[in-house]
DNA sequence: TCATTAAAGTTAT
DNA sequence: ATAACTTTAATGA
């Protein structure tokens, strides 16, 4: 949880609740909130001119949407969609401002909150561009399972259906199903009841 | 080789 | 029940 959910109060940020697939905002929208989800799960997406769902990025319960684009004076580039209901804060990007101006602390964490989403999107960005599908699944898996400290093989269950990892490699998920097959003849992954371990 | 299309089976809501 | 996800197979770039 990047800020306090008290403090987010505190400064008279408001409780919202979305859908499952509710749009938070959308590509075009100017960024006026911070939002922070307190409990659900959403998603930061683009689609291309064929209808192709490109997956951005994840998110989950204490994480801030779509905060780098608060920054500067541009549109969304994206759109942000709850993928379960969500109940998110949001506060004013004025007062956002504000608090980062009164607490150091936060201001550092959101520093490090930027690095971070700067470093996934850096590996992503050199798995979209050539590579062979396995190639791409593995720099996934590797940095998904980096977060957990048991790095044996198999330890880790990818939390993510086959469809939102070939939306996040740029794979169709056709691909991404026969490539895991392969690599689980490969002995690089284990799928038990589905589920992909790694 | 991978994407696309179609069709069918499976799981989650 | 209905939608979302998974799987297989055929075809084309």
């Amino acid at each position: 949880m990047i800020i306090k959910e008290e403090i987010l109060h505190s400064v008279g940020a408001s409780i919202r609740h979305y859908k499952s697939s509710e749009i938070i905002f959308s590509e075009g929208d100017p960024p006026k909130y911070y939002y922070q989800i307190i409990r659900g799960e959403a998603k930061l997406n683009n689609y291309t001119d064929d209808g192709k769902e490109i997956i951005q990025s994840l998110l989950e319960d204490g994480q801030s949407i779509g905060e780098s684009l608060l920054f500067m004076d541009r549109p969304y580039p994206i759109n942000a969609i709850a993928t379960t209901i969500c109940k998110i804060l949001r506060l004013p990007k004025t007062i956002f401002f504000d608090l980062l101006k009164l607490y150091p602390e936060i201001c550092l964490d959101m520093n490090r909150l930027l690095s971070q989403r700067l470093y996934f999107k850096l590996i992503m960005a050199q798995n979209l561009s050539s590579q062979n599908p396995t190639a791409k699944l593995i720099v996934l898996m590797d940095y998904l399972k980096s977060f957990q400290k048991e790095q044996s093989p198999y330890s880790f269950m990818i939390p993510l259906t086959r469809q939102q990892m070939a939306s996040l490699t740029g794979l169709c998920v056709e691909t991404a199903i026969r490539t895991i097959k392969v690599m689980e003849k490969n002995r690089i992954v284990k799928i038990k009841d589905r589920k992909i371990l790694y």
